[in-house]
DNA sequence: TTAATAGTGTCTTTGAGACATTATACT
DNA sequence: AGTATAATGTCTCAAAGACACTATTAA
């Protein structure tokens, strides 16, 4: 038999409302660094279902055109993009925005069909929380914190794909530098990498192994104003380099526990 | 202005309507090695629009309920695994499948707003093609001649990404043994290798590093019934280890060409 | 017998990590 | 002075890659 899916979309096309809907959203996992702590932007939800939840922000892409025929249609990263200004204000502009996946198990959204496209976000660190027009509430919260709280939708288990897609980025990528704002020491990318990892790394073998992968990292010539807070010499600071992949890779400690089962 | 955000749910919720459509695909890039040769399965189109071009199998996500009520809501990579037997046959299990990714520019289609979640399958090489019982043909084609052909939509470029990572996913992940039956020897992961690569390997070095890295194959005690077409001794037979990484990895070699811009 | 392949051994180079050392700047 | 940090040096071990070599099988 053939034409069963040609004679779908063939319906689709002259009546694409024969079927029930789909809706699509986007939601944002942005990441940050605070306080030497990995941090994620949660939004507090002031509808059903949900409401009074933390969740990610996030909401619907503009399909065509909305309703009122206003609005033009938007491509996925701008919708995400978007939400994020709507909801943590346009102080937050990401360095990195890259999507990290899609998730559209039926009953996840209680009210209909619902596929999320779900976007992952590095921003420097800020020096505030933004409550935004749009969202009730807006807190940058540690991942660790947020992973114990119960998250609307399925949001806690994108918000971990986010995070282990970011602590995997880092070790093949120089999207390090998207924590930081430049110009950057070597410490304070030292400092994204434990924070990310959740572990400590040897500040020596760290500055080595960074000045040593070509592209990294470029030297802007110039020093610090003054040293650390609590003694020490003026670092040098740095740009990010022309590398888009990290040769040879900074691998994480410990990757064999998570090799075997 | 709070409440935009929830004024669209809430319109959303109790008029899913209200805004114009958008269509949710799974379209799926399904990888086999055949020949020597890493291979994807194409099908020809009999409907508008692309009538009579290639494209990547995939069709409509089945929402609630069809039109007809009779069908039940699917999850996102069963829809996958249902459009590949539709479309392909029965006959192709795939040993593997994972998202690839959602590609939903405005205008990628011309009927309507479409978001597509593509899926990535590995198959191990199959005797031979088999037209499905959806589609008016399907082949499996070298990626080589795919990436030259004019794929319908966008699917030149979900192919392409599909392919990268599938190369990339080799190197750290003992995936490569979804594209051989077990048992298997050393030498035909190693033509998998090459095949996805695209690249001779050193035959005495790849085997040795497949032996040392922990869990990825695990020797069955058996050899092969014969030597080799052209000669050569029996070959021993392994079986998947239960490593769900490859440590250390597999780096394929040239990473640092593609590194640097 | 010849050729092709499976599997192992050896050597060199590179890089990761542990640790020490020097210099600089803050308190 | 005492202490913390930046940056570099040294040493050891693991692993990648080049290459050689033996053993086994088919033509």
């Amino acid at each position: 038999m053939d034409g069963t899916d040609g004679t779908r979309e063939f319906l689709a096309a002259y009546d694409p409302r024969a079927y029930d809907p789909v809706a699509v959203t986007v939601d944002v996992v942005a990441l940050t660094i605070r306080d030497g702590d990995l941090q994620v932007l949660l939004i507090r939800r002031g509808e059903q279902p949900f409401a009074g939840s933390w969740a990610l922000p996030g909401g619907f892409v503009r399909p065509q055109k909305a309703a009122d025929g206003t609005k033009a249609a938007e491509d996925l990263p701008q919708a995400a993009a978007r939400e994020l200004a709507e909801e943590a204000g346009p102080a937050l502009r990401p360095s990195h925005l890259e999507q990290l996946g899609s998730y559209g198990a039926p009953g996840r959204d209680p009210r209909m069909r619902v596929i999320s496209v779900a976007y992952l976000a590095f921003a420097p660190g800020l020096p505030e929380a933004q409550p935004g027009t749009d969202a009730a509430d807006a807190r940058w919260t540690p991942v660790a914190k947020a992973a114990r709280l119960p998250l609307a939708f399925d949001h806690a288990r994108i918000l971990a794909d986010g995070v282990e897609r970011a602590r995997s980025k880092l070790e093949y990528t120089p999207l390090a530098t998207a924590f930081v704002r430049e110009p950057f020491t070597v410490s304070e990318l030292r400092e994204v990498y434990q924070s990310v990892w959740g572990e400590p790394l040897h500040a020596g073998n760290f500055h080595r192994k960074v000045l040593s992968v070509p592209g990294f990292v470029e030297a802007t010539g110039s020093h610090t104003e003054a040293g650390g807070p609590r003694g020490g010499p003026r670092a040098k600071l740095y740009r990010r380099g022309d590398a888009t992949l990290l040769h040879p890779a900074l691998l994480r400690p410990a990757t064999e526990e998570a090799a075997r089962p």
